[in-house]
DNA sequence: CTTGAAATGTTAGCGACTAACATTTCTAGG
DNA sequence: CCTAGAAATGTTAGTCGCTAACATTTCAAG
């Protein structure tokens, strides 16, 4: 079910999209355009990215986020489970993806419906940590609070980390998103 | 420049709309179907409210907010600062806005697209925050991250608090998610 | 009344996305 | 080498959100 031509397609794809996203901006950039960059037809664009903004638009933590989570001591307040849940999870990122990580973050602060993508995004990752803690007790209400806080501090320094390029690498920024929410000062 | 009859025009069209969506659905709902119910044509529809989403998500707490942020004292970690401040803005909303505010929270809580404007919508009140914050010393990126998770907690308690309808008050709601926040607990 | 501006309608079109059906392209087996 | 059969792509036609340019109606003040 992944055959060497679909992943060719999708690498020519994916090629393109960037390529014209960051030439003349994503939203001036349509379909049309990236299909026939790609030598395809927009049917074919569709077939393999659901919409348009899932070329930028992928978050392949889910599991390991929730599944970190849920390894913390089960007696910490959810607020600080899920700090240390996430920080065990994304806190050492290599900074060998920050390069093209951080092309993707540029182009996402630039309109306002890919961050919105984003945030439908991250909801996944939410329910994940939130099944986690309910499972354990903890009420949804807080667990939904709990992990809603930590997803959103990271995200903002993600984008903030975008727009404004600094040599911080990927992993600090989340140490510093999550150190600001921990619950007592060091 | 708020003439008698646009105000009129404008109601119908939300009342239309509101009750479209509470029978069909939300994303089932054609901005066409809406025109009709309210007597009007889809271009009308448009030059009352900018997008279809608009007629639910509507954010006019941005200057309270960030004002209430900027009156506590200084001397806070930024956190605690904007926690304090939306306390001050929000915690006191009366319970007669309930009602109408449940109606509009139910159906957010339906549609993905509908979350995601709800997210956009935040993101200038999370700007006012941060503009205040900034303003008074506070490094930029320790400013985002502490007004998204402030800001995401109490979104998430509200989606929350529409799904599952408890007899909770907004009030108390926005207090419960700010508490997790703290950074001592009592 | 009448006049002039505000509000609405008309037409035409773009762009994201979908469905049903036809067609090509690779890939495995003989 | 060649030929099924499936996987990938193309075609066509359409819906829905949304916009622009221009014509038309409605209403309130003189």
């Amino acid at each position: 079910m992944a055959t060497p031509r679909t992943l060719r397609t999708r690498a020519r794809i994916l090629d393109a999209a960037l390529d014209l996203f960051e030439r003349q901006g994503y939203d001036a950039t349509t379909v049309n355009q990236i299909a026939d960059a790609a030598g395809i037809t927009p049917m074919t664009f569709f077939r393999h990215f659901p919409t348009k903004d899932a070329v930028l638009v992928t978050d392949p933590y889910d599991p390991l986020i929730a599944q970190a989570v849920g390894a913390q001591p089960a007696d910490l307040p959810p607020l600080e489970r899920t700090r240390l849940g996430m920080l065990a999870a994304l806190g050492d990122i290599t900074p060998t993806e920050d390069a093209t990580a951080r092309r993707r973050v540029a182009l996402v602060t630039q309109s306002p419906s890919l961050r919105a993508a984003v945030a439908i995004g991250t909801e996944a990752t939410q329910e994940a940590i939130v099944e986690q803690l309910v499972a354990d007790g903890v009420d949804p209400l807080d667990a939904a609070i709990a992990a809603s806080a930590c997803l959103a501090a990271t995200t903002a320094a993600l984008l903030a980390w975008g727009t404004a390029p600094s040599d911080v690498t990927l992993a600090d920024l989340v140490h510093r998103a999550l150190a600001q929410l921990a619950l007592e000062k060091p």
